[in-house]
DNA sequence: GTGCTTGCAAATCGTTTGCAATAGC
DNA sequence: GCTATTGCAAACGATTTGCAAGCAC
């Protein structure tokens, strides 16, 4: 994805399009890979020297709130980060924690808000967990 | 449910019945209000005021390791816990935080393992996240 | 008495908070 | 200069770890 299409992303969402925030949207646009904070903050330190953890944490609050990304809970040590804002289901390998893309059943790929029992639905969130293929080749069982 | 049936689904699970481990799953049994930790300790240990916290903690992994209860991770703060085993969705109120079992759509409620793409699914999470009926009545909006 | 279970205290680590420094208009 | 943003250091809180004490067969 282009940079000028990260800060379009952001100045149509009503942010103010800081380095910072360019930085972070763009790692998650271009890195597919369901990020957790470290990483984020691990790999944009090294060209962004004085950028600091919490501003990351800050900038991701803002794209949540703003509905630019996703957070991924699937994992109780920490939670992860997706700008694919598509409904898609996630699945986590128990062996080697690996968090990968999988289609939606079809009934549940509704993006749009809807209501249950009186509650208003925002957000559907499918996790699947088990052993990937690689585990099971490898059989990196836990034993 | 009767204690006789905690003590017994431990057995089933080749789990020794220890006090503790009875108190714990008897709680689930009991509660269904997907209780976290900290709920969980802080009511069995007015009954047991030598219960430790770490316990609860190695009970509850023991539990989910043997699939006699489930982990919930909608919420990033902390996990919660849940022994209903059948299959249900999870919804969680963005304002005041009550997580409220709500029915799975029937294509996904099958509760054996799959195959996707060669990875094993043993579990299937469905989160909703919205507004409750009752936030929405005392218009708790954030703001 | 051997091995499993429990419980305490300390450590760990992801995340948040308070506040001062900085940047942008 | 005023306001929003950033960044540092400390605090926080859920969870884990190391290890000693207790229990069961």
């Amino acid at each position: 994805m282009e940079q000028s299409q990260t800060i379009n992303k952001l100045i149509t969402h009503n942010i103010k399009p800081s380095l910072q925030r360019i930085a972070v949207l763009q790692y998650l646009d271009i890195n597919k890979n369901h990020p957790s904070v470290d990483e984020i903050f691990n790999v944009l330190s090294k060209d962004m020297p004085t950028l600091s953890r919490t501003t990351v944490y800050n900038v991701l609050k803002l794209l949540y709130s703003k509905g630019l990304i996703q957070m991924i809970t699937i994992n109780e040590k920490q939670v992860l980060f997706d700008s694919n804002m598509e409904n898609h289901a996630h699945f986590i390998c128990k062996s080697c924690n690996k968090v990968v893309d999988l289609n939606l059943p079809e009934t549940i790929k509704d993006t749009q808000n809807f209501m249950i029992d009186n509650n208003l639905i925002e957000e559907t969130h499918v996790y699947y967990k088990g052993m990937c293929s690689e585990c099971i080749k490898n059989k990196n069982y836990e034993l």
